[in-house]
DNA sequence: ACAGATATCCGAAACGTTTCGGACAGATGC
DNA sequence: GCATCTGTCCGAAACGTTTCGGATATCTGT
């Protein structure tokens, strides 16, 4: 609880020059400098941030909005993410809030609140909607700085952090129809949610150039859990006209179409092929699963790093052109697809 | 951005009244708090969260700060928390900051940051470790308000929320004693943290009570994820002399168990019955296992308004008396244990 | 020895809010 | 009619920081 005036009357020098010691300034002297950082040490002084904020404007909090509902059933990926970013901020000495938004909640409305306090120097948005999202145009209408996960269209002005969703969906359905597979089946995340979307169009433009109709019958768009996983895929397996490989948008649904197949007495690899993308979570690794599981990967905490920059960018410099990062994503080839 | 001079010019009343109107004192007439609020509404106001912190010294945000290492694995009951809890304080206008520290960080330098900010006026303490944990002890110690989710000691002086853990461990150990059961296995949370320490304790109790002694190969103490249960519960099958029964910390240990007892070729309750503590995640229902599982249940998401209302109670009021909250836990009893 | 550059310092204002102490009416009591 | 009370209002100070404009002392080159 030292303030810079208790500070200042410690050493006799005055405010301005321990506010300008602390702060790196070079109109203060090598010696003073030393002198003053030793007192704040000793003395326990922290800036208060909300003096600061009031005069700077910034207070070196930004915040993540979630929906509630949406998110209870996948925590893992949410999870991953929030750490990612909490400690991402925590180096920077940045504190990140999350705001867990009740159902019924308007998200837009949810996020004006929060900048109109003046507290929240930007925001994380996460699983934008595609093709528009509300609160990106919010946000951006009102300029109020922000950094995506994903986007919301393909070239977007404004900062954000991704993969090439499209070419997942691509990569993997091309891996399966070069192995012969015909019906193929696809289960990704629910049917607003941008990256599902884009994968779905990546899935369809690589049945198209190997001149295949995609069957609406074998796609399904819905929260990726285990246990959804299970469920589609013993729906899969009831079908007349089953799908000799499918695709999962993750490894929570891997696992749930793996119990089902083999539910089915059904073996991996050999009756039916299964290849996913894998957003490295800390639970599910598909190396471990057995068969191994053929994947697309890419850390899903490996985003954190940048959005993180990107926000800051974005705060220090809100009028700069808005920047953008692609992360890379790599194919791992293993045992859970085979030659049909 | 409006702030209250905005207000006091667009209105021709005094700055002082604008934040009397608007902070519902009574000396002044409901006429112009009419008047004011339309005119906050109207222009879009809202506090500034700094200068009104700078001035009464509370920001209305709480902080939480989880390990990172240690909640990687079992993301769900954290996250079930956090959700509660971040709906709860925006209710009342607060904020919520989860700070996630990294490995090897500690755990009572990173709150004395935190609080030496002046940002946060309180924290919420999780995981308690038994018997003493140094976060509480610091806490206490720098009158810093706090709640704590758990407790270190039986009759804590500090505001908490629990449940009684050492019940929970008996009544469980001790329905399988009333089924017949001698070899009781017990698997719960890691070893350091409060709430596994008082289950084996109950256990143990209801052991005695019979006659019985524990046998240490029969307990495991580690991370209450679903792979653990199942390596733990293939281990303990493979015993020469392995239990008949066994108790699980929550729901998702008891799903690997059910996993590893399956794949062992024996039935669930003819072969080796199961009981488990049920926190009412919001993936894993007990009454959704196959066959259905008997518990204890207390819903972890319950604990979220008393912690709430009792952070709040030691923020406004630091020195009164402090209240603690036992949330009651019932017994289910399904299909998953039966007579020896 | 002197002008000007350089290094180091400081006072005071400002950010937007809350709140203390007091002011000024009009109403009430005697 | 005077003192007192009640209902409304307001000015000014304060919270702890940052920063602008200026001050002082020391150094440089001539």
């Amino acid at each position: 609880m030292a303030t810079l005036r208790d500070l200042s009357k410690h050493l006799g020098i005055s405010v301005t020059q321990v506010s300008r010691a602390l702060n790196g300034y070079d109109d203060v002297s090598e010696a003073t400098k030393q002198r003053v950082m030793d007192a704040a040490r000793e003395l326990g002084y922290s800036a208060n941030i909300s003096a600061r904020m009031l005069k700077s404007g910034r207070s070196g909090i930004v915040a993540m909005v979630v929906d509630a509902a949406a998110e209870r059933d996948v925590p893992d990926v949410l999870m991953a993410g929030v750490f990612g970013l909490s400690t991402s901020f925590a180096r920077r000495d940045m504190q990140l809030i999350l705001h867990a938004m009740p159902e019924g909640n308007d998200p837009v409305e949810t996020h004006a609140k929060l900048a109109r306090s003046g507290l929240i120097d930007g925001f994380i948005i996460v699983n934008p909607q595609a093709p528009e999202d509300p609160r990106i145009a919010f946000l951006d209408r009102e300029n109020v700085p922000f950094v995506v996960h994903g986007r919301d269209r393909i070239a977007p002005d404004y900062p954000y952090v991704d993969i090439d969703n499209h070419m997942v969906g691509y990569t993997l359905t091309r891996y399966l129809v070069g192995l012969g597979h015909r019906r193929i089946a696809v289960l990704e995340g629910v049917a607003g949610a941008a990256f599902s979307t884009a994968r779905v169009s990546g899935h369809v433009a690589a049945l198209a150039e190997a001149g295949l109709k995609p069957d609406e019958a074998l796609v399904r768009q819905a929260p990726m859990t285990e246990v959804i996983g299970r469920q589609a895929m013993h729906h899969l397996l009831s079908l007349r006209d089953r799908p000799t490989a499918v695709v999962a948008g993750n490894t929570m649904l891997a696992a749930g179409i793996y119990t089902a197949i083999a539910e089915h007495g059904l073996r991996i690899g050999r009756d039916i092929s299964v290849v996913a993308h894998d957003d490295r979570l800390p639970r599910l690794s598909a190396e471990d699963f057995t068969p191994a599981l053929t994947v697309t990967e890419s850390a899903i905490s490996a985003s954190a790093e940048p959005l993180v920059d990107l926000l800051i960018a974005r705060i220090t410099a809100p009028q700069a052109k808005a920047e953008a990062r692609l992360l890379p994503v790599s194919f791992v080839e293993r045992d859970s697809a085979q030659r049909l």
